[in-house]
DNA sequence: TAGGTTATTAGGAATGATTACTATTATAAA
DNA sequence: TTTATAATAGTAATCATTCCTAATAACCTA
């Protein structure tokens, strides 16, 4: 199923992907999971994870996940934007202004489109701290930050570092 | 300390805050408890958890949580935003081309300005979906989703919903 | 088509952040 | 002070996700 690594396509792999595929809805894990479970009732929860994680690495189905693992706390109460390094989850402020007045009207817009009551938005930048861009210089090419990206930014964009 | 609530500022919560207000490295909970344990050795995790909670809850300081708790997936790889239930974690898709042109150029602006390298960036819409717009009728006034906004947008972005 | 290599699986245990529970203690108002 | 009750320490529980391992199944090659 894959030209560089050795994947094989199994009954499990081949489920879960269709079940991904079918539904519009952005279901969790273990909602796929249950799913599955209709056809292959003996499936494990490890396979699901296991094959999602697949799957989006050769591109087939897209993994949302949250920006950061954890919670942070920050005592600058004004609003502002952040910078999370991908790596190590260590959050930044970035110095930029709030872009209300562009997403404001955005949000309009896009409330005039969805079913959603929209109330706001979260914008977060996402790259490699100093300490992390270091590190990366040692790592083997296949292991390089830019081969990571389609896992990281939410909405797939992708460039080059400044 | 507070206005609504009959809080009271203990030794524990005056040490909590002053971490979080002198840290400007935005700060796990366990990264906290760390320090606070210097001075308290004895303070325990949960007193940690529920004093951030609570110190944000008055605006003292700000949590910065991930928009949804678990992962979701999806089978449509084309870039697109999304709109996250606030209540309910649902995420449903924004019809609204994404604004490479607009965020580039904010980000190679924010290269500039920041020690980190800057790869891409997420956007999501935070709102209610239809179904918890209509549970929302039946509770009563302190506890509507406009009471919650500052604990939910990650910039403190807060408006009436469309 | 069979056999062998090894990717994949099921099942269960482990992890790690966060929340919940409870008897005891400390705060602040009268 | 006294008193009401908010808050605490310590511990247990939760829950999504990851890790581990012996057994199984895909797929390449003869």
């Amino acid at each position: 199923m894959n030209q560089e690594k050795n994947y094989r396509m199994t009954h499990q792999r081949e489920m879960i992907l269709e079940v991904v595929q079918k539904n519009h809805s952005h279901l969790t894990a273990d909602e796929i999971y249950d799913r599955v479970r209709k056809k292959l009732p003996r499936i494990s929860m490890g396979t699901v994870y296991r094959n999602l994680d697949i799957l989006a690495s050769c591109g087939f189905i897209k993994k949302l996940q949250p920006g950061y693992a954890q919670m942070r706390f920050d005592g600058n109460t004004r609003d502002h934007y952040h910078v999370v390094c991908m790596r190590c989850g260590k959050i930044g402020d970035a110095q930029i202004e709030p872009l209300d007045n562009t997403l404001e009207n955005l949000e309009n817009a896009l409330g005039n489109l969805t079913s959603y009551g929209i109330f706001g938005h979260n914008l977060e930048f996402v790259g490699l701290c100093p300490n992390c861009m270091e590190l990366e210089k040692d790592l083997p090419d296949d292991q390089q930050t830019n081969q990571l990206m389609m896992e990281v930014t939410e909405d797939g964009s992708q460039r080059k570092p400044n």
